[in-house]
DNA sequence: CCGCATCCGATTGGATACTG
DNA sequence: CAGTATCCAATCGGATGCGG
């Protein structure tokens, strides 16, 4: 067997080069991932959109404690990522909402695995 | 049918009454889970941690644009969430090793789930 | 109805120097 | 070797007030 720069476990833990950083950097799949829920109160406004498309007001009400500033600003994270859109109807009144884009589903599977780890640590004692 | 409390896609989503929160909340599980994770540099201790024990001196050898602060503060973290830990071998010379506890192996499913999203999101052009 | 602007206190993390 | 201690700049997020 000839000197490898990947070994097995490497490959099987993070199975492309970009998994194998010296320091935090974006092009890394789990800082990616990261960036994507970072910030409270993004994965609270991340499940209002996944249960589906939601206006401005409707997040104030089921989130009563989220203030303006902070949900605009996830809000604009979420739309600068790809990962929301913004869609005003037509109509009359017009109406806003927001919604996941397919780029945004890609984060229902990551979601239900915080979870579920989360759920593991909370059931777990520490000590 | 009935009128229910919870929906059909609470269920689905958000399994527990844990999950459906208001705010944010340390006893919602996906809190719990990016408590874990939560920091710069946390995820890169973790990696090298899940490949096996490691002396302070190998974090400083393969990520070393961290500094001593941030790892101890990493270490010290992980340490109390009950996720890694500190073991002082009694031989001479003194050796000492952090390791993940049986806690600390329940975030390999998510490491690779937040490495699997993280690949799609990078692949997938946001606009 | 759907936000944006400003202020400000708290947290974070990098740099640097020091210790058992 | 294996960390601590201190300082400081940047970021974050809550409160409040304003605007189309």
């Amino acid at each position: 067997m000839t000197h490898q720069t990947v070994r097995d476990w490497d490959r099987a833990l993070v199975p492309t080069g970009a998994g194998r950083t010296a320091a935090p950097d974006p092009a890394c799949p789990v800082e990616a991932a990261l960036e994507a829920v970072r910030g409270r109160w993004t994965t609270l406004v991340i499940r209002e959109l996944l249960h589906g498309p939601r206006g401005y007001r409707e997040f104030r009400r089921t989130l009563p404690a989220l203030s303006d500033k902070v949900l605009t600003e996830r809000l604009a994270q979420l739309t600068a990522l790809g990962l929301a859109e913004r869609v005003e109807t037509s109509g009359f009144p017009t109406r806003v909402v927001y919604r996941l884009t397919a780029r945004g589903e890609a984060l229902r599977p990551l979601m239900t695995e915080l979870y579920r780890t989360g759920t593991e640590l909370l059931t777990t004692p520490a000590r």
